[in-house]
DNA sequence: CACTTAGATGAAGAAACCTTCAGCTTTGGA
DNA sequence: TCCAAAGCTGAAGGTTTCTTCATCTAAGTG
Protein backbone atom coordinates (compact mmCIF):
# COMPACT_ATOMS: atom_id res chain seq x y z
CA UNK A 1 0.00 0.00 0.00
CA UNK A 2 1.83 2.55 -1.13
CA UNK A 3 -0.35 5.19 0.24
CA UNK A 4 0.21 4.55 3.77
CA UNK A 5 3.28 7.26 4.37
CA UNK A 6 0.82 10.08 2.63
CA UNK A 7 -2.43 9.28 4.70
CA UNK A 8 0.48 9.30 7.78
CA UNK A 9 0.59 12.83 8.02
CA UNK A 10 -2.70 14.04 6.93
CA UNK A 11 -5.31 15.77 9.03
CA UNK A 12 -7.56 12.87 11.08
CA UNK A 13 -10.58 14.95 10.99
CA UNK A 14 -11.50 18.17 9.64
CA UNK A 15 -13.27 20.83 11.39
CA UNK A 16 -16.48 21.23 11.28
CA UNK A 17 -18.13 23.21 14.00
CA UNK A 18 -16.52 26.59 14.42
CA UNK A 19 -15.38 25.78 18.57
CA UNK A 20 -12.95 22.93 17.11
CA UNK A 21 -11.59 24.88 14.34
CA UNK A 22 -10.79 27.25 17.71
CA UNK A 23 -9.04 24.31 19.11
CA UNK A 24 -6.48 23.67 16.20
CA UNK A 25 -5.64 27.26 16.14
CA UNK A 26 -4.79 27.07 19.67
CA UNK A 27 -2.56 23.90 19.29
CA UNK A 28 -1.03 25.60 16.59
CA UNK A 29 -0.52 28.32 18.71
CA UNK A 30 0.52 26.71 21.47
CA UNK A 31 3.23 24.72 19.85
CA UNK A 32 4.70 27.53 18.55
CA UNK A 33 4.91 28.92 21.86
CA UNK A 34 6.12 25.84 23.46
CA UNK A 35 8.72 25.44 20.79
CA UNK A 36 10.32 28.98 21.90
CA UNK A 37 10.00 28.30 25.45
CA UNK A 38 11.62 25.03 25.97
CA UNK A 39 12.98 24.18 22.51
CA UNK A 40 12.82 21.49 19.93
CA UNK A 41 14.19 18.69 22.08
CA UNK A 42 11.73 18.91 25.15
CA UNK A 43 8.56 19.68 23.47
CA UNK A 44 5.89 16.99 23.82
CA UNK A 45 2.80 16.12 22.88
CA UNK A 46 1.06 16.64 26.24
CA UNK A 47 2.74 19.95 27.26
CA UNK A 48 1.28 21.22 23.82
CA UNK A 49 -2.11 20.37 24.22
CA UNK A 50 -1.50 21.35 28.16
CA UNK A 51 -0.70 24.97 27.12
CA UNK A 52 -3.30 24.92 24.50
CA UNK A 53 -5.50 24.31 27.35
CA UNK A 54 -6.77 21.19 26.14
CA UNK A 55 -5.94 17.77 26.48
CA UNK A 56 -3.91 15.29 24.80
CA UNK A 57 -6.61 13.17 23.22
CA UNK A 58 -8.02 16.57 21.51
CA UNK A 59 -4.36 17.31 19.89
CA UNK A 60 -4.61 13.67 18.39
CA UNK A 61 -7.70 14.19 16.87
CA UNK A 62 -6.77 16.67 14.56
CA UNK A 63 -3.03 15.68 14.42
CA UNK A 64 -2.17 11.80 13.64
CA UNK A 65 1.37 12.35 15.05
CA UNK A 66 3.79 14.77 16.87
CA UNK A 67 5.67 15.47 13.49
CA UNK A 68 2.67 16.02 11.83
CA UNK A 69 2.25 18.87 14.34
CA UNK A 70 5.20 20.44 13.93
CA UNK A 71 5.12 20.20 9.92
CA UNK A 72 1.91 21.94 10.24
CA UNK A 73 3.61 24.77 12.55
CA UNK A 74 6.21 24.95 10.11
CA UNK A 75 3.63 24.72 7.25
CA UNK A 76 1.94 27.74 8.16
CA UNK A 77 4.97 29.92 9.28
CA UNK A 78 6.18 29.55 5.71
CA UNK A 79 2.76 30.12 4.17
CA UNK A 80 2.93 33.69 5.98
CA UNK A 81 6.59 34.06 4.64
CA UNK A 82 5.98 33.11 1.07
CA UNK A 83 2.44 34.73 0.77
CA UNK A 84 4.38 38.44 1.28
CA UNK A 85 7.12 37.32 -0.62
CA UNK A 86 4.69 36.27 -3.95
CA UNK A 87 2.65 39.27 -3.27
CA UNK A 88 4.96 41.54 -3.23
CA UNK A 89 6.72 39.98 -6.51
CA UNK A 90 3.25 40.84 -8.10
CA UNK A 91 2.81 44.41 -7.15
CA UNK A 92 6.37 45.82 -8.34
CA UNK A 93 6.65 43.92 -12.09
CA UNK A 94 7.62 46.21 -14.74
CA UNK A 95 10.21 48.82 -12.33
CA UNK A 96 13.64 49.57 -12.34
CA UNK A 97 15.41 45.77 -11.12
CA UNK A 98 16.79 48.04 -8.03
CA UNK A 99 13.74 49.03 -6.59
CA UNK A 100 12.18 45.06 -6.89
CA UNK A 101 15.42 44.11 -5.39
CA UNK A 102 15.05 47.10 -2.41
CA UNK A 103 11.53 46.02 -2.69
CA UNK A 104 12.28 42.48 -1.99
CA UNK A 105 14.97 42.54 0.91
CA UNK A 106 12.45 44.99 2.96
CA UNK A 107 9.78 42.50 2.61
CA UNK A 108 11.80 39.37 3.61
CA UNK A 109 13.44 41.50 6.37
CA UNK A 110 10.29 42.41 8.13
CA UNK A 111 8.51 39.17 7.57
CA UNK A 112 11.40 36.90 8.83
CA UNK A 113 12.41 39.12 11.58
CA UNK A 114 8.49 40.67 12.63
CA UNK A 115 9.34 37.85 14.77
CA UNK A 116 12.59 36.87 15.90
CA UNK A 117 12.09 34.48 18.26
CA UNK A 118 9.63 32.43 16.04
CA UNK A 119 11.73 32.08 13.12
CA UNK A 120 14.65 31.51 14.94
CA UNK A 121 12.40 28.41 16.47
CA UNK A 122 11.36 27.08 13.13
CA UNK A 123 14.75 27.00 12.03
CA UNK A 124 15.56 24.13 14.51
CA UNK A 125 12.37 21.94 13.19
CA UNK A 126 13.57 22.97 9.53
CA UNK A 127 16.08 20.22 10.12
CA UNK A 128 13.83 16.99 10.30
CA UNK A 129 13.75 15.65 7.18
CA UNK A 130 10.32 16.62 6.11
CA UNK A 131 11.02 19.94 6.94
CA UNK A 132 13.89 20.25 4.77
CA UNK A 133 11.54 19.12 1.82
CA UNK A 134 8.86 21.92 3.03
CA UNK A 135 11.45 24.40 3.01
CA UNK A 136 12.59 23.34 -0.53
CA UNK A 137 9.39 24.11 -1.83
CA UNK A 138 9.14 27.52 0.06
CA UNK A 139 12.23 27.90 -1.30
CA UNK A 140 11.43 27.04 -5.06
CA UNK A 141 8.21 29.33 -4.96
CA UNK A 142 10.26 32.05 -3.94
CA UNK A 143 12.61 31.50 -6.92
CA UNK A 144 9.73 31.29 -9.62
CA UNK A 145 8.23 34.40 -8.47
CA UNK A 146 11.28 36.55 -8.32
CA UNK A 147 12.26 35.06 -11.54
CA UNK A 148 9.24 36.20 -13.10
CA UNK A 149 9.38 39.23 -11.17
CA UNK A 150 12.48 40.13 -12.09
CA UNK A 151 11.80 39.42 -15.99
CA UNK A 152 9.81 42.36 -15.50
CA UNK A 153 12.09 44.66 -15.14
CA UNK A 154 13.05 47.65 -17.23
CA UNK A 155 16.55 47.27 -17.29
CA UNK A 156 17.62 44.75 -19.80
CA UNK A 157 19.47 41.83 -18.21
CA UNK A 158 23.07 40.07 -19.25
CA UNK A 159 22.28 36.70 -17.72
CA UNK A 160 19.49 34.80 -16.95
CA UNK A 161 16.99 35.87 -14.48
CA UNK A 162 17.05 32.91 -12.74
CA UNK A 163 20.47 32.76 -12.36
CA UNK A 164 19.94 36.67 -10.60
CA UNK A 165 17.45 35.31 -8.68
CA UNK A 166 19.20 32.81 -6.60
CA UNK A 167 22.18 34.96 -6.07
CA UNK A 168 20.21 37.62 -4.73
CA UNK A 169 17.74 35.42 -2.89
CA UNK A 170 21.00 32.98 -1.24
CA UNK A 171 22.21 36.70 -0.25
CA UNK A 172 19.24 37.63 1.33
CA UNK A 173 18.61 34.42 3.53
CA UNK A 174 22.39 34.30 4.34
CA UNK A 175 21.90 37.53 5.59
CA UNK A 176 18.50 36.90 7.58
CA UNK A 177 20.36 33.83 9.15
CA UNK A 178 22.94 35.72 10.61
CA UNK A 179 19.99 38.13 12.13
CA UNK A 180 18.29 35.45 13.79
CA UNK A 181 21.12 33.82 15.01
CA UNK A 182 21.34 36.41 17.99
CA UNK A 183 18.62 39.34 18.58
CA UNK A 184 20.41 42.37 16.30
CA UNK A 185 20.90 45.29 17.73
CA UNK A 186 19.29 47.92 16.03
CA UNK A 187 21.94 49.80 14.96
CA UNK A 188 23.42 46.57 13.42
CA UNK A 189 20.23 45.56 12.07
CA UNK A 190 19.93 48.78 10.10
CA UNK A 191 23.76 48.55 8.74
CA UNK A 192 23.09 45.69 7.71
CA UNK A 193 20.37 46.03 5.60
CA UNK A 194 21.92 48.98 4.05
CA UNK A 195 25.07 47.10 3.25
CA UNK A 196 22.49 44.19 2.05
CA UNK A 197 20.75 46.93 -0.21
CA UNK A 198 24.46 48.20 -1.58
CA UNK A 199 26.05 44.88 -2.16
CA UNK A 200 22.75 43.34 -4.45
CA UNK A 201 22.78 46.77 -6.33
CA UNK A 202 26.21 46.75 -6.66
CA UNK A 203 26.09 43.23 -8.23
CA UNK A 204 22.71 44.08 -10.18
CA UNK A 205 24.78 46.66 -12.11
CA UNK A 206 27.06 44.14 -13.47
CA UNK A 207 23.79 42.57 -14.32
CA UNK A 208 21.92 45.29 -16.58
CA UNK A 209 22.51 46.31 -20.43
CA UNK B 1 27.46 21.58 42.12
CA UNK B 2 27.58 24.34 39.38
CA UNK B 3 30.04 22.23 36.84
CA UNK B 4 27.99 19.22 36.38
CA UNK B 5 26.08 20.62 33.40
CA UNK B 6 29.65 20.87 32.32
CA UNK B 7 31.44 18.14 33.02
CA UNK B 8 28.40 16.01 31.48
CA UNK B 9 29.76 16.58 27.98
CA UNK B 10 33.15 15.98 28.41
CA UNK B 11 34.82 12.62 27.82
CA UNK B 12 34.33 9.84 29.95
CA UNK B 13 37.70 8.63 29.41
CA UNK B 14 41.21 9.69 27.92
CA UNK B 15 42.41 6.74 25.49
CA UNK B 16 45.93 6.15 26.44
CA UNK B 17 45.97 2.94 24.29
CA UNK B 18 46.86 3.35 20.36
CA UNK B 19 43.77 0.98 20.03
CA UNK B 20 41.67 3.05 21.53
CA UNK B 21 42.25 5.86 19.35
CA UNK B 22 41.36 4.16 16.60
CA UNK B 23 37.87 3.06 18.14
CA UNK B 24 36.87 6.64 19.32
CA UNK B 25 37.71 7.72 15.43
CA UNK B 26 35.57 5.12 14.51
CA UNK B 27 32.77 5.75 16.49
CA UNK B 28 32.92 9.32 15.14
CA UNK B 29 33.14 8.18 11.74
CA UNK B 30 30.71 5.44 12.22
CA UNK B 31 28.03 8.10 13.99
CA UNK B 32 28.61 10.41 10.73
CA UNK B 33 28.28 7.51 8.18
CA UNK B 34 24.70 6.58 10.19
CA UNK B 35 23.50 10.19 10.22
CA UNK B 36 24.17 10.67 6.47
CA UNK B 37 22.35 7.30 5.72
CA UNK B 38 19.86 7.03 8.17
CA UNK B 39 19.22 10.43 9.20
CA UNK B 40 19.33 12.09 12.91
CA UNK B 41 15.97 11.09 14.33
CA UNK B 42 16.87 7.28 13.40
CA UNK B 43 20.09 7.64 15.29
CA UNK B 44 20.80 5.46 17.87
CA UNK B 45 23.68 4.66 20.11
CA UNK B 46 22.89 0.73 19.17
CA UNK B 47 23.21 1.76 15.48
CA UNK B 48 26.51 3.94 15.57
CA UNK B 49 28.48 1.36 18.04
CA UNK B 50 27.49 -1.24 15.44
CA UNK B 51 28.22 0.06 12.10
CA UNK B 52 31.74 1.05 14.27
CA UNK B 53 32.33 -2.30 15.24
CA UNK B 54 32.24 -2.28 18.52
CA UNK B 55 29.58 -2.58 21.25
CA UNK B 56 27.45 0.28 23.04
CA UNK B 57 29.01 -0.19 26.31
CA UNK B 58 32.48 0.62 24.60
CA UNK B 59 30.91 3.93 22.91
CA UNK B 60 30.00 4.66 26.28
CA UNK B 61 32.92 4.53 27.61
CA UNK B 62 34.22 7.08 25.79
CA UNK B 63 31.16 9.39 24.89
CA UNK B 64 28.56 10.52 28.21
CA UNK B 65 25.44 10.10 26.63
CA UNK B 66 24.27 11.04 22.56
CA UNK B 67 24.18 14.50 23.11
CA UNK B 68 28.01 14.52 23.39
CA UNK B 69 28.48 12.16 20.48
CA UNK B 70 27.03 13.97 18.23
CA UNK B 71 28.49 17.16 19.30
CA UNK B 72 32.02 16.14 19.01
CA UNK B 73 31.23 14.25 15.73
CA UNK B 74 29.75 17.79 14.93
CA UNK B 75 32.61 19.97 15.95
CA UNK B 76 34.95 17.43 14.41
CA UNK B 77 33.85 18.47 11.26
CA UNK B 78 33.70 22.44 11.94
CA UNK B 79 37.11 22.45 13.59
CA UNK B 80 37.91 21.20 9.70
CA UNK B 81 36.50 23.92 8.45
CA UNK B 82 37.22 26.57 10.40
CA UNK B 83 41.21 25.30 10.32
CA UNK B 84 40.90 25.83 6.39
CA UNK B 85 39.36 29.19 6.91
CA UNK B 86 41.51 30.34 9.21
CA UNK B 87 44.60 29.24 7.38
CA UNK B 88 43.80 30.90 4.50
CA UNK B 89 43.21 34.26 6.32
CA UNK B 90 46.76 33.96 7.54
CA UNK B 91 48.31 33.29 4.40
CA UNK B 92 46.40 35.83 1.68
CA UNK B 93 47.28 38.47 4.14
CA UNK B 94 49.09 42.33 2.36
CA UNK B 95 47.30 41.69 -0.65
CA UNK B 96 44.16 43.09 -2.63
CA UNK B 97 41.21 42.71 -1.29
CA UNK B 98 39.65 41.14 -4.44
CA UNK B 99 42.08 38.36 -4.14
CA UNK B 100 41.38 37.59 -0.37
CA UNK B 101 37.76 37.32 -1.17
CA UNK B 102 38.61 35.32 -4.23
CA UNK B 103 40.69 33.29 -2.05
CA UNK B 104 38.09 33.03 0.91
CA UNK B 105 35.59 32.06 -1.59
CA UNK B 106 37.57 29.09 -3.18
CA UNK B 107 38.30 27.79 0.21
CA UNK B 108 35.37 28.26 1.73
CA UNK B 109 33.01 26.64 -1.08
CA UNK B 110 35.54 23.83 -1.85
CA UNK B 111 35.96 22.06 2.16
CA UNK B 112 32.15 22.55 1.95
CA UNK B 113 31.33 21.09 -1.06
CA UNK B 114 34.12 18.32 -0.86
CA UNK B 115 31.77 16.21 0.90
CA UNK B 116 28.05 17.07 0.25
CA UNK B 117 26.72 14.58 2.14
CA UNK B 118 28.57 14.69 5.63
CA UNK B 119 27.76 18.43 5.85
CA UNK B 120 24.32 18.46 4.41
CA UNK B 121 23.94 15.89 7.32
CA UNK B 122 25.80 17.98 10.19
CA UNK B 123 23.41 21.08 9.62
CA UNK B 124 20.40 18.90 10.53
CA UNK B 125 22.29 17.71 14.02
CA UNK B 126 23.45 21.69 14.53
CA UNK B 127 19.88 22.67 15.38
CA UNK B 128 20.32 21.11 18.97
CA UNK B 129 20.60 23.57 21.63
CA UNK B 130 24.34 23.21 21.59
CA UNK B 131 24.90 22.75 17.88
CA UNK B 132 23.70 26.41 17.61
CA UNK B 133 26.47 27.46 20.00
CA UNK B 134 29.05 25.59 18.13
CA UNK B 135 27.91 26.92 15.33
CA UNK B 136 27.93 30.36 16.66
CA UNK B 137 31.27 29.91 17.78
CA UNK B 138 33.38 28.89 14.61
CA UNK B 139 31.05 31.82 12.98
CA UNK B 140 32.87 34.02 15.27
CA UNK B 141 36.25 32.51 14.72
CA UNK B 142 35.81 32.88 11.00
CA UNK B 143 34.32 36.27 11.08
CA UNK B 144 37.45 37.65 13.55
CA UNK B 145 40.22 35.55 11.16
CA UNK B 146 38.17 37.58 7.91
CA UNK B 147 38.28 41.06 9.41
CA UNK B 148 41.91 40.20 10.26
CA UNK B 149 42.60 39.12 6.63
CA UNK B 150 40.72 42.57 5.44
CA UNK B 151 42.61 44.71 7.55
CA UNK B 152 45.23 43.79 5.85
CA UNK B 153 43.95 45.16 2.30
CA UNK B 154 46.32 46.93 0.07
CA UNK B 155 43.46 49.24 -0.81
CA UNK B 156 42.20 51.74 1.69
CA UNK B 157 38.82 51.05 2.82
CA UNK B 158 35.70 53.14 3.01
CA UNK B 159 33.78 51.18 5.97
CA UNK B 160 34.59 49.44 9.11
CA UNK B 161 36.29 46.13 8.01
CA UNK B 162 34.25 44.11 10.48
CA UNK B 163 30.95 45.11 8.35
CA UNK B 164 32.80 43.91 5.20
CA UNK B 165 33.34 40.57 6.60
CA UNK B 166 30.14 40.18 8.01
CA UNK B 167 28.58 41.05 4.69
CA UNK B 168 31.34 39.01 2.66
CA UNK B 169 30.52 35.75 5.12
CA UNK B 170 26.59 35.98 4.80
CA UNK B 171 26.64 36.09 1.25
CA UNK B 172 29.19 33.16 1.03
CA UNK B 173 27.37 31.07 3.78
CA UNK B 174 23.82 31.85 2.15
CA UNK B 175 25.24 30.50 -1.45
CA UNK B 176 26.94 27.20 0.39
CA UNK B 177 23.47 26.44 2.24
CA UNK B 178 21.96 26.99 -0.95
CA UNK B 179 24.15 24.65 -2.92
CA UNK B 180 23.87 22.04 0.07
CA UNK B 181 19.84 21.93 0.06
CA UNK B 182 20.26 19.45 -3.13
CA UNK B 183 23.06 18.41 -5.40
CA UNK B 184 24.12 20.95 -7.93
CA UNK B 185 25.41 19.59 -11.30
CA UNK B 186 28.94 21.04 -11.89
CA UNK B 187 27.58 23.57 -14.91
CA UNK B 188 25.13 25.09 -11.98
CA UNK B 189 27.78 24.85 -9.64
CA UNK B 190 30.83 27.09 -11.70
CA UNK B 191 27.97 29.17 -12.62
CA UNK B 192 27.07 29.92 -9.45
CA UNK B 193 30.79 30.26 -8.13
CA UNK B 194 31.18 32.66 -10.38
CA UNK B 195 28.59 34.98 -9.58
CA UNK B 196 29.76 34.83 -6.02
CA UNK B 197 32.87 35.86 -6.78
CA UNK B 198 31.14 38.83 -9.37
CA UNK B 199 28.90 39.88 -6.69
CA UNK B 200 31.42 39.83 -3.87
CA UNK B 201 33.88 41.92 -6.12
CA UNK B 202 30.75 44.64 -7.79
CA UNK B 203 30.12 45.00 -3.41
CA UNK B 204 34.09 44.90 -2.09
CA UNK B 205 33.77 47.97 -5.30
CA UNK B 206 32.08 49.83 -3.17
CA UNK B 207 33.89 49.51 -0.25
CA UNK B 208 37.48 51.08 -1.59
CA UNK B 209 38.83 54.25 -1.72
C1' DC C 1 -37.22 18.21 24.21
C1' DA C 2 -35.01 14.13 22.67
C1' DC C 3 -31.55 12.35 19.97
C1' DT C 4 -27.57 12.13 16.98
C1' DT C 5 -23.17 13.60 16.01
C1' DA C 6 -18.99 16.35 17.02
C1' DG C 7 -15.77 17.27 20.27
C1' DA C 8 -13.07 16.57 24.61
C1' DT C 9 -10.90 13.84 28.29
C1' DG C 10 -6.75 11.61 30.48
C1' DA C 11 -5.35 7.27 32.61
C1' DA C 12 -3.04 3.46 30.87
C1' DG C 13 -0.73 0.71 27.41
C1' DA C 14 3.10 0.25 24.36
C1' DA C 15 7.25 1.16 22.12
C1' DA C 16 11.63 3.08 21.65
C1' DC C 17 15.92 4.22 23.24
C1' DC C 18 19.37 5.57 26.45
C1' DT C 19 22.53 4.07 29.78
C1' DT C 20 24.62 0.96 33.20
C1' DC C 21 27.54 -2.56 35.15
C1' DA C 22 29.46 -6.99 36.41
C1' DG C 23 32.37 -9.77 34.14
C1' DC C 24 35.49 -11.04 30.29
C1' DT C 25 39.60 -10.13 27.00
C1' DT C 26 43.69 -7.82 25.48
C1' DT C 27 47.83 -5.15 26.14
C1' DG C 28 52.24 -3.94 27.61
C1' DG C 29 55.68 -3.50 30.98
C1' DA C 30 58.49 -5.79 34.87
C1' DT D 1 55.97 -15.42 31.79
C1' DC D 2 52.82 -12.96 34.73
C1' DC D 3 49.81 -9.45 36.20
C1' DA D 4 47.68 -5.01 36.73
C1' DA D 5 45.46 -1.77 34.03
C1' DA D 6 42.99 -0.65 29.84
C1' DG D 7 39.58 -1.89 26.97
C1' DC D 8 35.40 -4.37 25.51
C1' DT D 9 30.87 -6.73 25.90
C1' DG D 10 25.68 -6.77 25.60
C1' DA D 11 21.66 -8.24 28.26
C1' DA D 12 18.73 -5.87 31.31
C1' DG D 13 16.87 -1.94 33.77
C1' DG D 14 14.86 2.45 33.63
C1' DT D 15 12.88 6.57 31.47
C1' DT D 16 10.59 9.02 28.59
C1' DT D 17 7.21 10.09 25.45
C1' DC D 18 3.95 8.80 22.03
C1' DT D 19 -0.60 7.23 21.15
C1' DT D 20 -5.07 4.95 22.05
C1' DC D 21 -9.80 4.37 23.46
C1' DA D 22 -13.70 3.87 26.45
C1' DT D 23 -16.35 7.38 28.31
C1' DC D 24 -18.21 11.84 29.09
C1' DT D 25 -19.98 16.56 27.62
C1' DA D 26 -21.63 20.05 24.35
C1' DA D 27 -23.97 21.35 20.04
C1' DG D 28 -27.23 21.37 16.67
C1' DT D 29 -31.62 19.67 14.53
C1' DG D 30 -36.42 17.94 13.77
Amino acid sequence: MPATAAIAFQPRKTPVQSRSEATVDAILQATLQVLVSVGKEKLTTTLVAHRAGVSVGTLYQYFPNKSALLQATLRRHMDHVIAAVEDICKSARNRSIFDQATALIDTYLEVKLNDVNNSASLYAIASDVDGMRIARNVGNRAHRSTTALFSTATERLTCEPELIATMVLCCITGVTRRLLEDKPTQKFLSAVREQLLNMTHAYLRTCVR
